[in-house]
DNA sequence: GATTCATATAAATTTAATCTATTTTGTCGA
DNA sequence: TCGACAAAATAGATTAAATTTATATGAATC
């Protein structure tokens, strides 16, 4: 049995199909083919059902898997004790951060990394919650910024700062003359919202369950970006809520449609999270550093009342 | 990097000499010595120093050492995987027991256990507790045998029994006439007690200092084995402690020199210990089962005082 | 049933691991 | 400081293993 071999096992696994696999592994099909086969040889068992299309792994090849996983999880960490034995950060690092974060996070921290640490080439994508933690686990990405808690056994999180939630009010809506808004004076039925998948959609929609109210609405105006919800509230379609650092960027004019809520305000914690394994921890430490400084400034919460990301039945 | 590399590189940090090493993994001496080499040089930095002698490991080496053990571990949990997908239980499994429980534990569970698993050859190690921790760490034990707790962190305790502690006082002594003793009845000075290293030995202090007395012993007489103990006792030279099963050995005219404690009693908790890994962990609990069954007949204490089998300074 | 896509097999090639034999290095005692 | 010894490194030959190219087989699709 060779690291090898288990790597090819996990690419076969991904990919479901040994030409892509191999493809990905930089090798020929048939090097894959027969490491997969010499391994299943040795441990006397199917790991793939090759009758299927596509692919299927078998039940006992599952746990295998992830084993495997484990295994060159843990061997690729030589490697990144040796970097810090040395004291190098460098390489690739792949980093996922969430939509609603992306814009107004990245310009602050990515100028002020890069310089710092110019030997770590940053790959940045924007993916959602859900397919962050499927891809730390997997190893796809080295760490990712999302809102949290998200109470993932494998999963470290690393508390950023906090960000409040903000109230954008339209002209002439029940709520313009508020002072400081109370959040049980919110009502979803008048709350447009990003669309599904956004974990701070699922944010707002907890903050406005606080009151008793059903959660089948009967229409809903939905959109991608924040920009559009602004764009729809100043048309009078309704209000909406933003985290706070996207108020920072509206001008004068929008500025003064803004509400905030009573103290403590709710907010949305983001944190940076990785593997348990802690691969490459040297940067993942050097990225936090970083984001905290940079962040210290423009936005230091700390009396908040923090609104959990996943949706929630109560 | 190879697992092949990573394991030549744990029998070097074992032994200490590369010649010794290359035997133990069954390869010549250049063999090991140029995996070893390449691994070195693949990694970019130097595990081994070999400018002493004997071979020291260097301060980057010993954190590659340690995670070079974890891999090869975990490598070698697929193995464990593919038994357990098979239901084949088999193999060569290591336990250790503690010299206080040996006697009187082995033979109950010995003959059930090989009996109902003949493809497991089990090989059974006298190790103090101590050294067992070690072992476990190392994996040269796939379980052990102790009295816990001990609250290691890399180790799992699975209570097995509670066997209460038994007085044995000698003709004349002042506990001679008591009924059911209690603890503070207990005089440290006048308890003869194991030799050193022994963690039977630490309970009956931890027992003892329960009164308020100093430690420091004028004069001591210390054995090796309960049987030389009791032979002490009978010459008047004072009483010892006995754990339970040990009791149940001594003939008729010993027996009646026996005086228990008052409910509940004191008693060490005797636990099957093994590694978080959990290697051949369907063996560990075949092996849970048959003691736990042959167990439950002879020693059934529920409502007992645990006392700590570390040294305690309180 | 021909076509296509995917995996398996065969044979040749390259690479890597291991062995035997020998040299170098380091340690210790005279 | 000089052998003498033990242990590790190096060299060259051998064996084993991984990988490649080329080709065959097999299952799904129309």
């Amino acid at each position: 049995m060779t690291i090898t071999q288990l790597q090819y096992v996990l690419a076969v696994a991904e990919h479901r199909n040994f030409t892509l696999a191999a493809e990905k592994s930089f090798v020929t099909q048939p090097t894959l083919s027969m490491q997969v086969q010499k391994l299943e040889d040795e441990l006397g068992l199917q790991i793939f059902d090759r009758g299927k299309k596509p692919i299927a792994i078998t039940e006992a090849g599952r746990k295998i898997v992830d084993q495997a996983r484990n295994i060159v999880q843990e061997a690729a960490r030589i490697r990144d004790i040796v970097d810090q034995e040395k004291g190098f950060v460098g390489g690739t690092y792949t980093l996922g951060v969430i939509p609603t974060v992306m814009p107004t996070l990245l310009p602050m921290f990515l100028k002020t990394f890069t310089q710092k640490y110019p030997k770590v080439r940053l790959v940045i994508k924007e993916v959602s919650t859900e397919r962050m933690i499927e891809d730390l686990r997997e190893g796809h990405l080295d760490a990712g910024i999302a809102a949290t808690p998200l109470g993932i056994e494998s999963l470290v999180e690393r508390p950023l700062y906090y960000e409040p939630f903000v109230a954008y009010v339209p002209h002439g809506h029940r709520l313009e003359k508020s002072g400081k808004i109370g959040r049980e004076e919110l009502d979803l039925e008048d709350v447009l919202l990003l669309e599904d998948g956004h974990c701070f959609r699922d944010g707002v929609i907890n903050l406005c369950q606080a009151i008793p109210r059903t959660e089948d609405m009967p229409f809903q105006l939905e959109s991608g970006s924040f920009e559009t919800l602004v764009n729809l509230v100043d048309e009078g379609l309704g209000m909406t809520l933003l985290p706070y650092l996207h108020t920072m960027g509206l001008d004068e004019k929008r500025q003064r449609m803004l509400r905030y809520f009573q103290d403590p305000p709710p907010a949305r914690e983001v944190s940076l999270i990785y593997h348990k394994k802690e691969l490459k921890y040297q940067i993942t430490e050097a990225l936090k550093e970083v984001i905290a400084a940079v962040v210290r400034g423009a936005i230091a919460f700390q009396d908040v009342q923090i609104v959990s990301p996943k949706r929630q039945m109560a």
